[in-house]
DNA sequence: GATGAATGAGCCTTCATTCAT
DNA sequence: TATGAATGAAGGCTCATTCAT
């Protein structure tokens, strides 16, 4: 007798969740944590303030929910690297390409604020302290080091230049230059980092 | 009567006012303009809260001053660079170790941050609106340009070479790096985008 | 088409209406108007929340419309008194073990915590006004001073003794000491109040 | 140099602090925690909404500590009781009378409510647990024996009779009823509970 | 000039109420 | 009829700003 059954519910509510997750994803990736007022996230998803609270418990956990989640598919992307095809040049290149890609811009902004912003919530600040910055670049080493052997890439500690190397594309995608006079740098310019 | 003349007296309020603004500065740099408190500013001048009132008339006031002045400041340091001892690369090798120096770092955190927030009084907004991120650069030009013809810089586009330079060194900056593993990369490693 | 008849209908919703007022009471009793959810009221009574709205129009007027048939019910039973087997002294010892009882207990709390509490709808204050708190008291005064007559109750001005008793036996059941050490007090302690 | 001293400013925040306590107290007592509303409070104690929180956390703060404050109050006066001129019955007498007194009414009625109520604070409800309704009670049972081995009072378990006594007692001065036709009972009435 | 108490607008959050199904 | 998703007004709380001293 239920108008909706629960399948149908329970995708509705997975559905709105997922809004949700992508409208706070673009406004806090933007405006920060503490710059962002629910209001924004409810306007950007067009629904009202109040619903966000049947979703998420709070801005904080909101906040977290998304951190945690975003931290997690990057973890298993760079793990997927090394199963490219291609040679490991290819396969770094494939995956700046995809981090600065406008679908994934934000997860990556919004990452890199997290772990750099002062003014968010303290769970989220324990997330990072018990991960270092390049704790995913180790991810990467295999793949590098394989570069190196076949001298495609220079030799040199390869955790050092790869995390140089992803300092810079990380800052470079929360830049938000689209509309400016040259965009992004190529990204075969940048992987001289790594070529010289 | 009044143990203080009245030059002493606005001696006195000048170093309070930059008292004040060095104080601003850092924390703005660090937690943005919504993530400060006055209160925080107040505390890391060790004054008063309401004392702040009596050098600048809010918050929005303050940052934007901040702002405007450390634009200013950037200006003439990039007209100087032209003016520094030895070769075109040595004089942007200058520039860019003086960006990167403790000391500097925070005004151009703060710019930088300035102009990616969108969490920003409207008027700072439109400071970078009419100042393309670019626009200093061209300041920079004529010294590239001397650069490549003696062969120091690679050939191409200077305002766009030097614009990815330059967008690669402020968002580097802006990291907060010193206590990880590697901090920065190193200088000469940077200008390998410049020098192929 | 229609499985049920009118009739059936109706009375499905009678007992739809009765259900949510025994939940509602409950809640009220204990919590208080301010202090109620109508979600509380829904799951004691196991149902949605929006399905209140359709038996009444809101929070303010399920609790008026309890308060006013609780009255009404109080006023019945102080009547029915009198008509009660025994001498008065039994007529109303049997009247205070019922309030006391279990089942008629949130009754009175409701319409003690009514009559209390300042943070009640403005009409259910108003009925209080109109009706002093020991305006039902007058129903007893005759079987009183039957009493009186017979030497069951002490002599002394029946409406004060009564009303004292009563103030009482009803703030006494507001109390909730079931799981306590030593339980209500005795009807027969009680009622030396009217003994001496 | 400073327009205060920091004695003079302690003073000022003591007394600050104890005007909004005296507010909450005259408030909660009356509306209990959720129906009390900061604005309220403020309007109470005739300062801003705002100031409250610079001398109390949250509403749940002000809460608690004037729970905690009053029962330690409570827990002093009780102990004094056996200190009083006079004899147990007297002693008794003078404490009812304290208590019912309206300078102290408040206090009384604000422990009754966090107490029985429902919808407070976690930790407050936690006080409670740990003692129980009669805990205070047992300061007074050695005053009873005295005036039972004298006489005065009627036999039975001490603590029996003495936590009926003041079960009604507190639940009396709860009620509000100055303005009405009776007023509250005489303590010499109140007192056959304990006399017979 | 300097302090910090005081104010009140605005943000996060709750919950009575409405609405689509 | 019944459900629970959705709304928005209002309350708790913060913090930029003002003010008395």
């Amino acid at each position: 007798m239920s108008p909706l059954n629960r399948q149908q519910l329970n995708q509705i509510r997975d559905e709105r969740r997922e809004e949700i997750k992508q409208a706070a994803l673009k406004v806090f990736a933007r405006r920060g944590y503490t710059g962002t007022k629910m209001s924004l996230i409810a306007k950007e998803a067009s629904i009202s303030e109040g619903l966000i609270y049947r979703y998420f418990n709070s801005k904080k956990e909101l906040f977290s929910t998304l951190i945690e989640e975003l931290m997690e598919e990057a973890r298993r992307e760079l793990e997927h690297v090394q199963h490219l095809p291609g040679t490991p040049f290819e396969q770094i290149k494939n995956l700046t390409e995809n981090m600065l890609d406008e679908n994934n811009k934000y997860a990556f902004m919004l990452i890199e604020r997290a772990r750099k912003d002062d003014d968010v919530p303290e769970n989220v600040t324990r997330i990072f302290e018990h991960l270092p910055t390049n704790g995913l670049i180790d991810l990467l080493v295999p793949v590098f080091i394989k570069g190196q052997q076949s001298s495609e890439f220079s030799p040199g500690e390869p955790r050092k230049l790869l995390t140089w190397y992803f300092t810079i594309v990380i800052s470079l995608l929360t830049q938000e230059q689209e509309d400016e006079e040259y965009g992004l740098p190529d990204v075969e310019v940048l992987m001289r980092i790594l070529t010289k």
